[in-house]
Formats: C-alpha cells, structure tokens, sequence
DNA sequence: TGATATGTTATCTT
DNA sequence: CAAGATAACATATC
C-alpha cells in the first residue's frame, strides 16, 4: 500500500539523513529481500534520493543505484548511531514496540559510516531491493506511465490515456503503465473527489470529468503527501510512525460509512479487477 | 478455519 | 494476437 505519496513521505526523510553517507556493511538475513552484488554500493558515498512512481531510488557517486520497491508491507526505518526505537523485548503485540534490529521480519540491515542503521522491514516478503547501475535504472523507468507533479503530468497527456483504454476508469489510474504512482486509495478517494463512477470505461469520461479527475488526483496526493502517507494497514515511517491520512479518507475503507458529501447515501464497497473498490452510489456516476 | 487485504507479474482465457 | 481476467507471491488479522 505504499503508493505515491506514502514512497515519497519516506524519501523525503530518508533524504535529509543518508545523503553523504557511506554503506559500511549491508547484512541480508532473506535473500529474495536484496538482488545483485552488494559489492557495487558498498564503500560508495551516497548522492541522495529519487522516487518514480512507487520505486525509491538511492543514487550513489560511482553511477549505481538501489532501486526499492515495498510493494504492499516494506518499511525503512532509520534509527541514528544513538537512538534506539525501543528497547527490551522483541514482537511486542504493540506495533509501537517492535524491535526492529531483532524483528522476524526485517529482512536487510544496512550500516552506515557514521554507524547509524536502515532496517527493511517486510511481512509479506512482496517487496525488494535490487542493485542497477543508471542504464539499467533508466531502462526501468522507462515502462512508466505519466508521472504525477512532473512537466509530463499534463491534462493533455492525462485524457490521452483515458482515451486509449477501453478498461473501468479505475484500473487505468491503476496501471502503473498507464499513471505512474497511484494505487487503491488514491484511485479510490480521487474518482470520489471526481464524482466519477469507478467501472465507467476510460474513454468515456468526458473532458469536463477528465478534468475534474485530473484536478482531483493531484489534490488526493498532495493530501497523502502532507499527512505523512496512509496507514490504513502496514505503512509506517523511517521512525516507525504511522501517517495519518487515514483519518481523512473519503471513501477508501470506508464501507457501510456515511457519504462525506453528506448525501445521505452509505459507502458501497464492490470488487474490480479483484481490489477492493468503495464509491457513493448517489454522488459518482 | 477460511476469507480478506495488498502491488505487480505471470499465466491463463476469451 | 491482443485484451481481459485471474492466480501467484506471504502472512497477519478478523
């Protein structure tokens, strides 16, 4: 469920602390956790961090790079050469305490020079960590569809790709291919925000809803972006706190709840190309 | 116990 | 052949 926003609340953090640092020592404890020679990053000083849709990225001097994808329950947490999260006992029942050096879920340890730590952290074992050097990373990059808050994000290119797809307007928002950087809550609380019904075929929303649609998912974004992420589920921060957006959703999980346009309608919740998908009857069309 | 949640890709099916 | 649908991956929670 790290989509855009919760991606780019980790590479903002993870930005202000690593960058300049040196990997000293990078321990996998889960070998499908970490692709590729950890040989090519380590001792190499590390020129910050970029994001492409849902793939964090860290740049390092000698033109490599750790591509990171958390698919639905990576964590990074960051923990500086002082600071413990928590000390004493390991998998707590409260998620506040887990003790992330010692945790049966982090899969990867990285130390760096100044001997502070990043810990991935993944329960469904889904996401990874892969060194590519720039060519590869670019090649990469390349099969992404418009990215949101770019010169490539026009409403131009955006009803484009409406218009090519014949598929439920949703799973288009969805396809990375398509629209880089949006998953199921933001689909879902942008076409709410649209007034657009989710199983609407692409190319036929019309250019006043595509426009509505485009307003509206920048807006969701942004929302995402300043709550620190959603963590509805398993996303967390490098400090191992939860975002808030969950407090402000519009529709996402939200079944049987009342309309937030106050309709008087409730949240229905159906499935659609096998996600869940939650919408106002009354108010999306 | 079994259904559910999730992102992406691989593998059917139409 | 292309587009669409579904299974697979893993694990905790309800």
């Amino acid at each position: 469920m790290p989509e855009l926003p919760e991606v780019e609340t980790i590479r903002l953090q993870l930005n202000k602390v690593l960058k300049g640092l040196i990997i000293k020592h990078i321990e996998v404890r889960f070998d499908k956790s970490f692709q590729g020679d950890k040989k090519e990053v380590i001792g190499k000083k590390i020129l910050g961090l970029s994001r492409y849709g849902k793939l964090l990225v860290v740049n390092f001097a000698n033109k490599q790079n750790l591509a990171i994808h958390l698919k639905m329950s990576g964590r990074l947490v960051y923990l500086s050469n002082k600071s413990r999260l928590v000390g004493g006992h390991p998998q707590q029942k409260n998620e506040w305490e887990i003790d992330y050096p010692t945790h049966k879920h982090t899969h990867v340890v990285f130390t760096f020079s100044d001997n502070s730590k990043l810990y991935f952290w993944d329960l469904r074992k889904f996401g990874w960590i892969k060194v590519v050097d720039n060519s590869k990373l670019k090649a990469q990059m390349s099969k992404l569809g418009i990215e949101p808050f770019t010169d490539n994000f026009t409403l131009f290119n955006f009803r484009k790709v409406l218009k090519m797809s014949k598929k439920p307007v949703k799973l288009v928002l969805m396809d990375q291919q398509k629209i880089s950087g949006v998953g199921n809550i933001y689909a879902n609380d942008g076409l709410f925000c649209a007034g657009i019904h989710p199983s609407r075929k692409a190319d036929k929303v019309n250019t006043k809803e595509s426009v509505r649609l485009f307003n509206c998912l920048i807006k969701v974004l942004k929302n995402g972006i300043r709550y620190g992420g959603a963590s509805s589920q398993n996303f967390r921060d490098t400090q191992g706190q939860k975002g808030r957006l969950q407090e402000h959703f519009l529709v996402y999980d939200r079944q049987g709840w009342l309309c937030p346009n106050n309709c008087g309608n409730k949240i229905a919740k159906i499935q659609l190309g096998g996600r869940g998908t939650y919408f106002c009857t009354n108010c999306q069309k």
